[in-house]
DNA sequence: TAGCCACATACAGTGCGGGA
DNA sequence: TCCCGCACTGTATGTGGCTA
């Protein structure tokens, strides 16, 4: 989906790439570049892009021995995780008591709803992520940390899905917004792999720990027209009756809750690529039959999928779509 | 709290025809 | 040719009761 409202990019966007033109925070602050109360709390940013789910800032602070701390609206922080990504310089990050060191090539996440101090030592540039916590929660991925920030400890996959996001966002200021929108998706699909790095959720097998793990198994298969009920369970070391029961204090049984996820799915497939023949839209959304696909999402969406399409191929009624969409977007904004 | 079992039923899959 | 709608069948799922 194009969100062409959304191409609030940082001071100093142009032609470059966003490192290429990174500027100290002092300089930013005698050009006038940024809006000093966001200067103030959290340096200055370089370079930065959103979807609707994920909002990205390249910062670069250069204090030396500068407290960062938290001045960040209650607002955003309590619908936003930070993935943090330090490239160069090095910080600490203070709460409960307890103080943690990051420097260039470490990963963090970090819960600003939550108290804590920053104090960087260096010159120091950091890449941060701004997670929407709801998307987080609609992939069946907790969000809620016993402490504020956890570091991520580095796996083949971590280390994998690192470089991809520092691939993202080298090329973010020349990539179109639909793509921005897409690969913004991908990295929340994948983002269970930074969590579980870190160490910040339970496991358990009350209901509480099965349905979070049951979604985000959900969510990693939604393609697949062999994902049922027993495989869930199996997968989950769970008997079936088990599985059931705790998500039914959601409201809804595993099966439809993915059909749910499917459905949503085909809907940004639909509006991506128009052209897309509904069969394989079927197919790349786990529905084996295209028949049985095009009456859930007529049910669904009040609409057939080749409606849905020619509706979203029109471009002035997507860009109408989009506005109004960018206006009620979750992104957070920089004060 | 979790597993097992039996039963009812919702629905996925399939085949076919019709319309654009 | 592609997509949608309809009808039918078999299967997966949900539910309740019971037990450990």
């Amino acid at each position: 989906m194009m969100h062409k409202a959304f191409r609030g990019r940082g001071a100093g966007s142009g032609q470059r790439s966003p490192f290429d033109r990174q500027i100290g925070i002092e300089s930013m602050e005698q050009t006038g570049q940024l809006n000093p109360s966001y200067v103030a709390c959290s340096g200055a940013v370089a370079s930065s892009r959103r979807s609707a789910q994920i909002f990205i800032t390249n910062v670069e602070a250069g204090s030396e021995g500068r407290n960062l701390a938290t001045a960040v609206s209650r607002r955003r922080s309590e619908r936003y995780l930070r993935l943090e990504i330090v490239r160069r310089g090095r910080m600490t990050i203070e709460q409960n008591g307890e103080t943690l060191g990051f420097r260039a090539g470490d990963m963090l996440l970090l819960d600003p709803s939550r108290k804590f101090s920053r104090t960087l030592r260096e010159s120091t540039h950091i890449s941060v992520l701004h997670i929407s916590k709801r998307a987080l929660e609609d992939r069946g991925m907790s969000y809620r940390f016993l402490r504020a920030c956890h570091p991520i400890h580095e796996t083949e996959d971590v280390a994998a899905l690192r470089a991809l996001l520092l691939t993202f966002i080298h090329y973010l200021d020349n990539a179109s917004d639909a793509l921005v929108e897409r690969l913004g998706h991908h990295f929340l699909d994948l983002m269970d792999v930074m969590i579980e790095s870190s160490g910040a959720l339970d496991s358990g097998r009350g209901a509480k720990a099965i349905v979070p793990r049951a979604t985000r198994i959900i969510t990693c298969r939604l393609a697949d027209t062999n994902l049922n009920m027993a495989g869930i369970a199996n997968e989950l070391n769970v008997s079936i009756s088990s599985l059931t029961r705790a998500f039914r204090q959601r409201g809804l049984s595993p099966m439809r809750y993915a059909y749910e996820l499917r459905l949503e799915h085909a809907g940004r497939l639909l509006a991506q690529t128009p052209t897309l023949a509904i069969q394989d839209v079927a197919c790349r959304c786990g529905f084996a039959s295209p028949a049985h696909f095009s009456r859930l999402f007529k049910k669904k969406h009040g609409m057939t999928p080749r409606e849905y399409a020619n509706h979203h191929e029109s471009p002035q009624e997507c860009e109408a779509t989009e506005a109004t969409e960018a206006t009620e977007a979750t992104a957070p904004r920089e004060a």
